[in-house]
DNA sequence: GTTTTAAGCGTACAAAATACGTTTTTTTAA
DNA sequence: TTAAAAAAACGTATTTTGTACGCTTAAAAC
């Protein structure tokens, strides 16, 4: 073994692991999607054995000369087939026994997708499959609390910052968007207050097309204006939903 | 290669590593401290070669039986002889260049001391030292986006959660805990507002003594009451600051 | 005893969150 | 053909929270 200089990093450099031992990483990836009603996750059983039927979220090892974050996105594209999607890391979870089978930490990531983007055929081939929160079935290892904390993650992110676009249609109407937001935090929503409150962050642009689907009168769409956006961010704008 | 029951956790399980390649776990602490006018971190300077001069966070491999967090708690002890600290996860640090010398990734913990508690003989043997946050030296690796990463997730904590008094003497007086949260938040806060909101949140006990160092006039000391706040917390109380 | 300084208390104003009434548009059914 | 129903869209009142700032008080320093 010999010293480099990455070992400055830390106080002792005599802890390297031995040559027969090995402690692997992987990434599981939180998947969420929003089906106008509820928030839904995609999970996946496996259908060979050992541990046929067990559901858990979509993970992979990391590669050794893989990025932690571009071995989540490989792993997203590999079962929804979509790219260039929100993603964000989440949590590491490295108890020592956390995998019954070896050493092995998990690097998790959260992911926010359109459920009319993703590939369905590619994801039914890996045995995918999407849940809503409440039907959500028991899911291997220490994977129910990733989601769990996922969610919190969202939750705030969703506070902080207009995230819910990455779950909608690029046109959406602000009822479509009031549901979701009521999806994430788990309760009701004023639709006066939220109308007003998402119209004063002034990064919807109003369209002439209404959508008929949820109602007798029809909701003007909308569509995120990500320039806007970007240019209040950078004036020190607050986004609190 | 035994594929175990822990390999349903991933969509394949053709990934793992050669025999002959190895991929290296290490955690490293941003340690806060607060000295009444500055929040502090705790940085150490190698003294052997290679790299003899470089400052760096506090760090260490994480061991093959160990918990992520419990190597963090082990450097901390190692290098400040304390243990029960407030410490938390911050952020993985996967990219596969980060190290030069080979593929390292590290799970970054912040942690909260106070700094009359901490074992100066240890931490000097160990070569390590407190700096202000402005006079912080350029760090190695990528120790410095650590930093900024840890200082963004602690402002956001102490927001959301009465966290300040970890940094804090047991007694401590409103005027002093108005200096850390103006240390913690880089601006200047009004003393009577401050004093007002601090208060209203119920979790501070005035006691019967003073403290005159700061002022000729003296300032009540005040404890933080850990059950009142875990009552209140139940109740689904608020405590932005 | 007067001055100085920060602690501590109080009030006024502004902004944001919340509650909720009213009108409008369109479909469905009488 | 007209009335009822339902949700969209707009508006207003009230409450809560945040911010600005004046005043008094205690104790040391001169």
């Amino acid at each position: 073994m010999t010293p480099s200089s990455a070992s400055i990093a830390h106080a002792s450099n005599n802890d390297f692991y031995a040559d027969n031992e090995k402690l692997y990483v992987a990434t599981d990836c939180i998947v969420f999607g929003f089906d106008g009603e509820d928030l839904k996750l995609l999970i996946f059983k496996r259908r060979v054995e050992p541990d046929s039927g067990i559901w858990s979220l979509i993970g992979s090892f990391v590669q050794l000369d893989e990025n932690v974050d571009d071995a989540a996105r490989r792993v997203l594209k590999e079962i929804t087939g979509l790219e260039q999607i929100f993603l964000e890391q989440s949590k590491t979870y490295g108890k020592a026994d956390r995998d019954p089978g070896y050493r092995c930490l998990s690097v998790a990531h959260y992911a926010l997708i359109r459920l009319e983007d993703y590939d369905r055929e590619l994801v039914e081939s890996h045995g995918a499959f999407w849940y809503t929160l409440k039907e959500l079935p028991t899911l291997a290892l220490d994977h129910d609390q990733m989601v769990a904390d996922a969610l919190d993650k969202l939750r705030r992110k969703a506070r902080q910052q207009p995230i819910g676009f990455e779950l909608l249609p690029e046109k959406f109407t602000i009822p479509q968007l009031q549901k979701l937001y009521e999806a994430i935090y788990q309760r009701d929503l004023d639709p006066r207050n939220f109308r007003k409150k998402v119209l004063s962050l002034k990064v919807l642009v109003k369209l002439d097309e209404k959508d008929k689907s949820g109602s007798k009168r029809g909701a003007f769409l909308y569509r995120f204006d990500a320039d806007k956006y970007e240019e209040l961010l950078e004036s020190g704008y607050n986004f609190e939903i």
